[in-house]
DNA sequence: TCTGGGGTCCTAGGACCC
DNA sequence: TCTGGGGTCCTAGGACCC
């Protein structure tokens, strides 16, 4: 006998920190307040955070730096360059606080969170008390979006953006839905990207309404299963769970664009070797190791002669053994580079992580070498963590650096480096 | 002159096999 | 001159997210 199997729609909240960045770098200096703000992107290229004024003077998001500046500068904009250790310690400030409010919890993004609500009372008065508690003991002010999927808890939370900070639509009636999926252009859909948004509106779908409408073939057709499960969750219906475990990561990476353009091979290698570093620590850090890894070049992408050479070479044994790794990415660049050619960024991506119990032993390897090498990367990652980035490195990774990226504008890292703490003054 | 970085998933097409 | 069909696996490219 076949039961079926009646699901109660369950409320899901979308906490998002408001203009993250742009928040964190207020929280530690409260007079930025009274000036419109942005926060720059690595290389201090593009605008990745705006406080509202920017946005009301019409910055939009991803901007390139260089096409606003002289608004910002007559605007009297503050602008930071962007400071990820700030911006992740008050992303797990503001995580934990969000844990200790509700049982079930998703951490989707540096500044966003879904929220099961499941089997809680009074969802309303309960969203009310977590904007207010994250702000009161983080500074970092949020909206909430609550529906029925996640998908209706994004839409919503687009809508609690502009208006009071909370947007309810679970259990709303059909008509209250209707009219709140209609103020949300369908280009604001979570799953609707740029792409999509034009083919869309093209064909006369202007709001997250209309394209609920739409029949599931057509949907189909014109979207794929990915827009036909963005088009199911706008009805109500839940596809996506929150995921309180995450999967493990299939690829870590490790890119920069260069501070200015890079011509010589040996500054690649440096550059190279530097990223190597990077994704190696962080896949030691969470016990992986990597089956292949690959290394990428590329020129100035806007421009019409730009060019991208990329090479993908597998490891005999998967491994995160820093050596190992920089010797691989140099075998790869070397077959990739061209003389003559002026580069703008670099990387490499460590591909199939695999846990790094499941090593087996190598051919010509012994335990002992294995060992040895097991026991080095260990000595070094925990160095490095107890004094500050990279007291022990790697020659390989060069000294004067001159691709560094630029980043003149940072704010100091107030909580995660002694050197830099606020100073209350009497 | 100056345009970020790090991920995931889906799809189409080729290689290969029986 | 005629020259199958279907499955799997892998990869590259594109779309999406933040």
């Amino acid at each position: 006998m076949h039961e079926l199997e009646i699901v109660k729609p369950q409320a899901v909240a979308l906490v998002d920190c408001n203009n993250f960045y742009v928040s964190c770098e207020r929280v530690f200096q409260p007079k930025l307040e009274r000036y419109p703000v942005v926060v720059l992107s690595n290389n201090d290229g593009c605008i990745v955070a705006r406080s509202n004024e920017v946005k009301r003077l019409g910055v939009p998001m991803g901007a390139p730096y260089y096409q606003y500046k002289r608004l910002i500068e007559e605007n009297n904009v503050k602008v930071f360059s962007s400071n990820y250790e700030l911006y992740g310690d008050m992303s797990h400030r503001v995580m934990t606080v969000l844990h200790r409010l509700v049982p079930e919890l998703e951490i989707y993004s540096i500044d966003e969170a879904f929220l099961s609500l499941a089997g809680i009372n009074g969802i309303d008065k309960h969203a009310w008390h977590i904007k207010n508690t994250v702000k009161q003991w983080t500074g970092i002010p949020v909206s909430i979006g609550i529906g029925a999927t996640k998908t209706l808890a994004k839409a919503a939370s687009e809508i609690a953006k502009k208006s009071s900070g909370v947007c309810n639509v679970f259990q709303a009636s059909e008509a209250r839905l209707t009219q709140t999926l209609q103020k949300l252009p369908v280009k604001d859909v979570w799953g609707v990207g740029r792409k999509n948004a034009v083919k869309l509106t093209n064909k006369g779908i202007q709001t997250a309404n209309d394209l609920k409408n739409k029949p599931d073939e057509w949907i189909r057709e014109n979207l794929t299963v990915m827009g036909l499960r963005t088009v199911w969750e706008l009805r109500g219906i839940s596809c996506l769970s929150v995921e309180e475990t995450y999967p493990p990561k299939k690829a870590v990476a490790s890119t920069r664009s260069f501070g200015k353009a890079v011509e010589r091979l040996e500054d690649l290698e440096e550059a190279i070797a530097s990223y190597t570093i990077r994704a190696a620590e962080k896949i030691r850090s969470q016990h992986m190791v990597a089956s292949a890894i690959q290394v990428f070049i590329r020129t100035n992408r806007f421009k019409p002669s730009s060019q991208y050479n990329a090479m993908t070479l597998a490891f005999e044994e998967p491994t995160n053994y820093t050596p190992n790794l920089i010797q691989k990415a140099h075998v790869g660049l070397n077959r990739i580079y061209k003389k003559n050619l002026k580069y703008h960024k670099a990387g490499i991506i460590l591909l199939g992580l695999r846990p790094d119990t499941e090593i087996q032993l190598g051919l010509f390897d012994t335990d002992e070498d294995r060992m040895r090498r097991q026991q080095l990367m260990t000595m070094m990652d925990g160095v490095n963590r107890k004094h500050g980035k990279r007291i022990l490195s790697f020659a390989a990774c060069g000294v004067q650096q001159p691709w560094q990226m630029k980043r003149q504008k940072r704010s100091p890292r107030y909580t995660t480096k002694w050197q830099e703490l606020v100073v209350a003054k009497a």
